[in-house]
DNA sequence: GTCTATAATCCGATAGAC
DNA sequence: GTCTATCGGATTATAGAC
């Protein structure tokens, strides 16, 4: 029983943190919001720093678990479109945990993360390296450099979804969301680019020649 | 006079912003750094909150002044490229300025944003809009759709920069960035995909062929 | 318009009874 | 494991003299 009470304190402790930030979050406060007073939180975290790493922790511990279905996935570019479909599962099942991996520095405290969890932080990039990195020797994508603009593209998708930027363009549910992720994501691949645009960067960036 | 003093308020209030974020800004801090004491502060501004409401304003006045700059571009190409660099510099420049663009309003303060906020963030969205168009008429773009696209695209990029993210793949100054900026720019636009790309998006979306 | 002084409130964390 | 009581400190904001 004493795990579960534990829980809901995490739980509680991330609505708040999330609405709050750090310095705003309060023990006092959460302790109202679980229904206890603020010394019992004590006994199950040591201090307010290590209870909001733990929710960090979760964070990513969630995400993980997520991105590792699409290994099943039988091709390089399905276990590719896997991870990304994953991604966006699992911001959308936990908006507030993914704005938690992508708060503010200033938001995190004064101290430095905990080794644990930049190595969480780690086996996330490493794993859409990996995928990249399979697509790229199967002729599905153009080279690792990749990487970093189909996160972008990810998690800037996302994160405009997520804070309503979308709305004004007809984006107003989770369904309307993941056609356009996957519309978005199949445009990215093959060229944002019209009938014009080979005119227009193929003789300034030598990279298109490569 | 009194405006000058407000001024000057204002300007050290963001300086104070851009270095402790919404939290970590305090009122009595402010009045140290401006060389008065708190309660001299409530003359100019009601409240902790009406004061970082003026901030949020400054933050996108700022973006548009960068934004507009592209105008004086010769082609849509250029001013579209344009808007994406003024957008990263900003960025770059005031990062905790462009955090707050991106916060949930449930941590802006109790309140609801005042109207002229949410018209600065409006315009900004016309803006790429409007950017897009044209090059979409020029034949360099090709439809509406892709402003969602390269929006989430750059807004990723500096997001994931801007929280390290970057350097384990070597991006760890601004001048390295703004070259990944450019170039994976450059690469969406052209499209991701490697040869045997088409081959995987060609028959199951029907986008492909439009 | 700015000051000193202070009210009122909140915070993190601990001690010790039960 | 949870409680009451409390320490030491921070904050926003106000009152009233000058």
């Amino acid at each position: 029983m004493s795990s579960e009470t534990r829980e809901r304190i995490l739980n509680s402790a991330t609505e708040l943190y999330l609405r709050d930030g750090f310095d705003g979050f309060s023990m006092r406060a959460l302790a109202r919001a679980v229904g206890v007073t603020a010394p019992a939180l004590y006994r199950h975290f040591a201090s307010k720093e290590k209870l909001l790493h733990e929710i960090v922790g979760e964070a990513y511990r969630r995400l993980s678990a997520e991105l590792y279905k699409a290994l099943s996935e039988r091709t390089p570019h399905d276990r590719f479109r896997g991870a990304i479909r994953g991604y966006a599962k699992f911001a959308l099942a936990n908006p507030k945990l993914y704005d938690v991996l992508f708060l503010p520095p200033s938001m995190m405290g004064d101290g430095v993360l905990p080794e644990e969890i930049e190595g969480h932080a780690c086996a996330v990039e490493q794993f859409f390296d990996d995928r990249v990195r399979e697509c790229v020797a199967s002729g599905v994508l153009r080279d690792e450099l990749v990487t970093s603009s189909l996160w972008a593209h990810t998690h800037g998708l996302v994160s405009l979804y997520m804070r309503g930027h979308l709305e004004e363009k007809g984006i107003d549910s989770e369904e309307k969301f993941r056609d356009l992720l996957e519309r978005s994501t199949t445009r990215v691949l093959e060229g944002l680019g019209g009938p014009a645009m080979r005119a227009v960067t193929g003789d300034d960036d030598s990279d298109a020649a490569a």
